[in-house]
DNA sequence: CTCCAGGCGCCTT
DNA sequence: AAGGCGCATGGA
């Protein structure tokens, strides 16, 4: 699903085919979502010249990034903490089936539903969101909810800010702090120097970069930002999946 | 049974 | 400013 609409993608060698479930005049929406105007060779050509960046980049050749719906993001990440992707996802899928508005989708296809609005979720109680078993999370997101629906947080002028305010922003709702804030600067405004550091880029920068010995926090962050050049954003994309493959 | 999973908020030093 | 701990839930 993306926005309200049923799409599946097949990898074709080199393209990709994009079959919808209604007819869809032009795709500007789908060349957003895929982010097909991004030269990712260019991007790659900056990242550091290091043993570890060539190893992620060998191994996870192609990995490009999306352009995703800020509230869609931003929700999704407040469910995210401590709970395993799978379950992120079940948790995610009930709350459309629940909440969300019924989708077009083709002949055979079992039903679909978009991700529910902020106002709407901001008119459930706290223990129907927990129905769909997300646990103390459901306050988190109740509560961010609330501030979405009533401009409290205004996440559609976030895009005209610099990337320290836009997160200053994010950091008020409920249930976001830095690594949440990072995720959806990164993966639904596009901030490209948005580095997320979660479990699995600590310990890839401790392993890699840091001889595997602890380090704070902060001074991880004042070594991404300084480390891996203007797209350091794609640059944490490329070992957070080269780490998890490999299971470090 | 215990441990832990793409953190955050709050309470201690 | 920095570190520790509880928080729901489900699966290994």
């Amino acid at each position: 699903m993306i926005d309200k609409r049923w799409v599946r993608l097949t990898a074709l060698g080199e393209t990709i085919l994009a079959e919808t479930a209604e007819a869809t005049g032009n795709v500007a929406w789908l060349e957003s979502y895929l982010q097909l105007g991004v030269d990712l060779p260019r991007i790659v050509e900056t990242f550091p010249d290091d043993e570890p960046m060539r190893r992620a980049v060998k191994a996870c050749f192609g990995l490009r990034l999306l352009r995703q719906d800020p509230w869609e993001c931003l929700a999704s990440f407040i469910l995210s903490s401590t709970k395993q992707i799978v379950q992120i996802q079940q948790i995610v899928a009930m709350l459309c089936q629940r909440f969300g508005e019924p989708v077009v989708v083709p002949p055979g296809y079992s039903p679909g539903y978009s991700f529910p609005a902020a106002k709407r979720l901001c008119d459930c109680t706290e223990a129907e969101l927990r129905a769909c078993k997300m646990g103390f999370r459901a306050a988190y997101l109740k509560g961010a909810a609330e501030m979405i629906a009533s401009s409290a947080v205004e996440l559609s002028k976030l895009s005209e800010l610099g990337i320290g305010a836009a997160r200053e922003s994010l950091l008020q709702l409920p249930g976001v702090g830095r690594k949440i804030a990072d995720c959806v600067l990164l993966f639904a405004y596009g901030f490209p120097k948005a580095f997320p550091i979660d479990v699995w880029v600590m310990k890839a920068l401790r392993k890699l970069y840091f001889r595997g010995r602890r380090v704070p926090l902060r001074r991880l962050q004042r070594f991404s930002g300084e480390h891996f050049g203007p797209f350091s954003g794609y640059a944490q994309q490329y070992l957070f999946h080269y780490v998890r493959r490999n299971s470090l």
